[in-house]
Parts: C-alpha cells; structure tokens; sequence
DNA sequence: TTGTATGCAAAGCGTTTGCAGTGAT
DNA sequence: ATCACTGCAAACGCTTTGCATACAA
C-alpha cells in the first residue's frame, strides 16, 4: 500500500467565472437550471461560455458540493449540498422548484413483496405561494 | 354548430410496424424506453427505424394510448395507459421500472404553508424480486 | 513559468423533421 | 388511386470535448 495517495487531484485554481458559478447557485437557495446558472453566473461576470458553466457542475458534482436535483420529465437542477434528507415541489406557474423539508416517511411497505427499497424521491405539483 | 366534425383526423392505417410497437408496449406490462420498444418490435417485424417508434410513440401519447412514465434522471419510458394512480420502483441491479400499485396517500400537508399541491410522483429505487 | 481554466467551435447523442418511396384502404 | 406511413438522412437542441489562449499560483 502506497502512503502517498495515488490520484492526487490536481490544484483548484479561483477564476472570477468559477466563483460566479458558485456564487448564483448558493444565492439561488433552489435548485437551478443550467441556463439559470449561466444567466445568474453572467449577471457578475458577462461574457461565461455555457461550457465553462457545464465543466464548473460537473467537477461541483464530483467534489460533493452540489447536488443533481432531476425531476420527472424536467431538466436537471443543481442545488448546494448539505441540506438533509428532502423532496422538491414544482410550481406549474412560474416553473421554479422548491425545496420541501417534509417527508412521508417510511415508504418500504409500498413495494411488492421481494422488493427492497432502498431509497425514494418525491414530486408535488402545484402552484407555489408567489403565484397564488 | 356544425354537425360534421370541423377538424376531422385524418384516417389511421393499421400498419405492421404500428401494430409491433403497439404490441410490444401492451405485452411488455412495465414502462419500455425507447429503444426497449424499438427491439421488441423489431423482433416482430425486422427493419423498422427509430423514426417510426418515435413518430408512433407521439401518436399513441396525443391518443392517450400510451402513459409517459418519466423517471428522476432518467430516460422517458412508456407504458399503456388505464392503470389506476400508482407510482414507480426502478431496480439498480437490472434498470427495470415497475409498477407500484401503493400510495402513501395524502401529501398536501408536506408543502409549505401558501402551497398548493394538486399531484405528486414517487419514485422507490432499491432491488426487484428477480434480482435479489 | 507552469499548467489549470476558459472560450470558441466542432463533435456527440438522443430526438425530430423533410422528403421520396411504400403500402393500406 | 389516394394519401398516411415508413425509412433514410439531415436538422435540432442540449451537452461534451478538442484546442489554443488566458491567467491564477
């Protein structure tokens, strides 16, 4: 066994666009769209390629700091880490996704016998507070 | 009021490439992807393009034939319509989908106070009984 | 100075569409 | 004989990748 560890990752480097990246999606506090990300990124620093936007998610994703939020038949969101075990709500409205900090709870009993269930996602659909 | 319809459909044609796809959906008894459908119809009929399962997988949407069965972070899949509500498990081992024939029932409480929620979806994920 | 990060453009990939030929009615 | 349906290939939209340059360290 080697002491050194093997795969040192190479040194992270603080661009002004990686910050802004960061910066949109903690600020957002919902999850957000690609595009979201990229319009918020460039309302700080203008002119970020949608690459660079795609390449920032993608290593966010690897180092744990944010999260893929996907829901059904939507596009995929991101959101920062950290938050606990939670579900998302869908505003038919305005489009947004929030976060929904209740749960069912225990849902294995709902799976045929011989299943095990392991873990679950939950959408509710409606119409949010702001668009009432 | 006209007595004749004003946008009458144009007349479908039972064709045997319409038929296979059809026939694979209803035998199947679990939501199929795409291409899922294009294999077990090509079984049946060898030759048909991925244009036509597409083409024909609208068709039967727009006809309300079909249900679109979309899962959080994955690919759409469809099943026949007519079931009751139910929900879905996807098995890690084989990428199946499943039916689940259980809810947990009323949800409106979860959403925060000034929410309304009019639907929801629920995914279960964790191992079928085949492949246990 | 080094080499990671960026922007641009090209390439992928799944889905859709245009078009000419096929075939159900 | 119609004209909806099909197969093929081109077009699309979104995401990824190659490459030369920019810039953080």
């Amino acid at each position: 066994m080697s002491t050194d560890t093997p795969s040192s990752q190479p040194t992270e480097r603080n661009t002004r666009q990686r910050e802004a990246i960061r910066t949109a999606i903690v600020q957002a506090r919902r999850p957000l769209t690609t595009q979201e990300i990229l319009d918020a990124a460039n309302a700080q620093v203008s002119g970020i390629g949608i690459a660079t936007v795609y390449r920032n998610i993608k290593a966010f994703l690897l180092s744990g700091d944010i999260t893929l939020v996907s829901l059904p038949g939507d596009v995929p969101r991101y959101e920062m880490s950290g938050h606990d075990h939670h579900h998302h709500f869908h505003c038919k409205r305005c489009g947004r996704v929030f976060d929904v900090h209740h749960c069912p709870g225990e849902l294995r009993e709902l799976a045929p016998p011989g299943f095990s269930v392991e873990r679950h996602e939950l959408t509710l659909y409606g119409v949010c507070s702001n668009c009432q």
